[in-house]
DNA sequence: ATCGTTCGTGAATACGTATTCAAGGACAAT
DNA sequence: ATTGTCCTTGAATACGTATTCACGAACGAT
């Protein structure tokens, strides 16, 4: 069995034409008489030639490869976020790199490894970066784009729903359908999305003379969610309407309800954020605020491509804004309409 | 601001040292003596340099990238083995580059670009691929392994979970448990998957000499699910049991129960396949053949590393028993003990 | 003092491609 | 016939690293 990779030499030889001219046919952006560009391609099937896409990318310093770290695979919300991203990458010649970590330390002893493999730009979602290393980056003219968590203050680029907008949106349907004790189940404390979902629906409450609502940690899982409703429901004084820093915990919320046989929405209202797919399902018929994942991934790429175009572009930030979607989890008064968080 | 990569040769030049002697220091499998290493080490931070992985790798022949192609990512099994196969390549100095495709036609346009990167081996998750690549791959000396698929009858490696005899321990349950009418919900027809879990079910009922069951078409996914529940519940001899080829068409096919007010599993069991996270949520507390997904990870790996080392090894196929997973939507018998399906 | 061995280092080369430069040929205009 | 332009091609070089080879120094044994 012949092991020996073809290498353009080879092709050449065989085409007896020179290597530039082989090179000329497969980058195909140089002209080549057509008679010459046959003779060459019928050399490089005969013998299964592809080019080296590394020694390629020594010498045109792209890589085409875009570095992709990612926290929290577990949480619904990313596969799908992972999928339509890999799948626009693709379709625009590009290939993803994939890191999986912890969210918070490893991002940073990540990059490295990523930097190092040339990377044309790097995704971050659902995790942070540190400032030495967005330096580092810069330096090196890799565009970083953080991927729905900014780092408040901080020069870098990011694209995020606009999660304070989602707050405020929630904290208006609750008190507009009579709610009068509102929880708040958290998600992983110091992540953007948390704190600023929270800080939108705490900053409308106090707006509309509402100041006190019940707060429980949580963990942006399913468990967490479930044990912190458990907790609220135990009270003396339950709330009636519990905002959820995510879908996957207001699921388990919604779990934690039915097992005391809470009638929803009418005894409780819960309102989640994300839409995953399992929102939708008869079991739970989440009402939520949907995250515009296509529109935040477009911004995300257009960002990206601008970026490698010309590495010095300022950071900036977009917010989205999110959309509501109305299911059977939540009473809403009647002249609510679905309408997108502004 | 410098933008300027820096290479070997820059760390060389101020370490006042040969290129050849940075390469040692980075590479660091040849002896270099201590003190002119700590003064490479010195320049290489002051410069702030990283070896680049292309031009190594270009030399060594090997990128230490494993190609993972893709399929079905919001299936909520996959998810979960994407994240421990990264951890896991991360975790034994790999990096993973991901492709997303349809589960047909597009692997094999997909695999000439992961060769052009020169991948070291490439993993297939639920999806398959045509004899002629695998050919093409086994040329080039780049192993492929299948994960949770199989061509029966073609030379590749692959590894699944023994869907054949989880399907026989499906049978056996429900027969064991006193129910008559059976059903199958299917997956994606021509998917070795849905084919062995069929088969295994429908073999050991023939065996037992309960050759009739009830039939409805799937795709994996949590509508089909319902839909075809839905079909089988609607009938005037609706079945007391039935066998999803998934977890998440059994959530459907529980909820559409659900939706009909059919007691479970008093009146209807219902068993799935994968063991997936919200299998055990209290919504649904699946009854279910779990996959064992560390095990089926380990042994890709090996049969990866095997190959790695030599190309030339045997295809081979490594079937991982499942194990049942009691839980609430099956009927069983009390002898029934939580076993491995052999 | 001589020899053989080991250790540390540098010069040179290879990996497989893209790109620059020069050159040759064809061809039209004069 | 001469000049100039365009088109096509090949030779040479660069990308950034690992590795081979050779060489000198150091060192222990005799």
């Amino acid at each position: 069995m012949l092991r020996k990779k073809t290498s353009s030499n080879d092709v050449a030889r065989i085409a007896r034409v020179s290597q530039s001219t082989v090179s000329r046919v497969f980058s195909d952006s140089d002209a080549v008489r057509q008679k010459t560009r046959d003779k060459v391609l019928a050399a490089a099937r005969k013998l299964g030639y592809a080019p080296n896409a590394l020694a390629r990318s020594l010498i045109t310093r792209r890589t085409d490869i875009v570095g992709i770290v990612m926290a929290d695979m577990t949480n619904p919300f990313y596969p799908t976020v992972l999928e339509k991203l890999t799948q626009r990458l693709q379709s625009t010649g590009r290939r993803a790199l994939l890191f999986n970590v912890t969210p918070d330390r490893d991002v940073d002893d990540t990059l490295p490894l990523l930097l190092q493999y040339q990377v044309d730009a790097i995704i971050i979602t659902s995790a942070t970066i540190s400032s030495e290393m967005t330096n580092e980056c810069a330096r090196r003219g890799t565009p970083v784009i953080l991927f729905n968590r900014y780092v408040p203050g901080a020069e870098m680029s990011a694209v995020s729903c606009d999660n304070v907008a989602g707050g405020r949106l929630v904290a208006d349907l609750f008190l507009n359908a009579g709610h009068t004790r509102l929880a708040y189940i958290a998600g992983r404390k110091n992540t953007s999305t948390n704190l600023d979902r929270e800080k939108g629906f705490g900053e409308r409450l106090r707006e509309r003379g509402c100041p006190d609502w019940l707060y429980e940690p949580g963990e942006y899982t399913y468990e967490s969610g479930f044990a912190a409703a458990q907790r609220l429901l135990a009270r003396n004084d339950p709330p009636d309407a519990i905002f959820c820093a995510n879908d996957i915990m207001a699921m388990g919320a919604l779990d934690a309800a039915r097992e005391l046989a809470i009638k929803i929405p009418d005894a409780l209202s819960i309102i989640g954020f994300d839409d995953i797919p399992a929102a939708g399902w008869p079991a739970y018929r989440l009402t939520t605020i949907q995250q515009p994942v296509d529109q935040m991934i477009e911004a995300t790429l257009e960002m990206l491509d601008a970026r490698i175009k010309d590495p010095d572009l300022a950071p900036v930030h977009r917010w989205i804004p999110g959309a509501l979607i109305k299911r059977c989890s939540a009473k809403i008064r009647d002249a609510e309409t679905t309408s997108h968080a502004k």
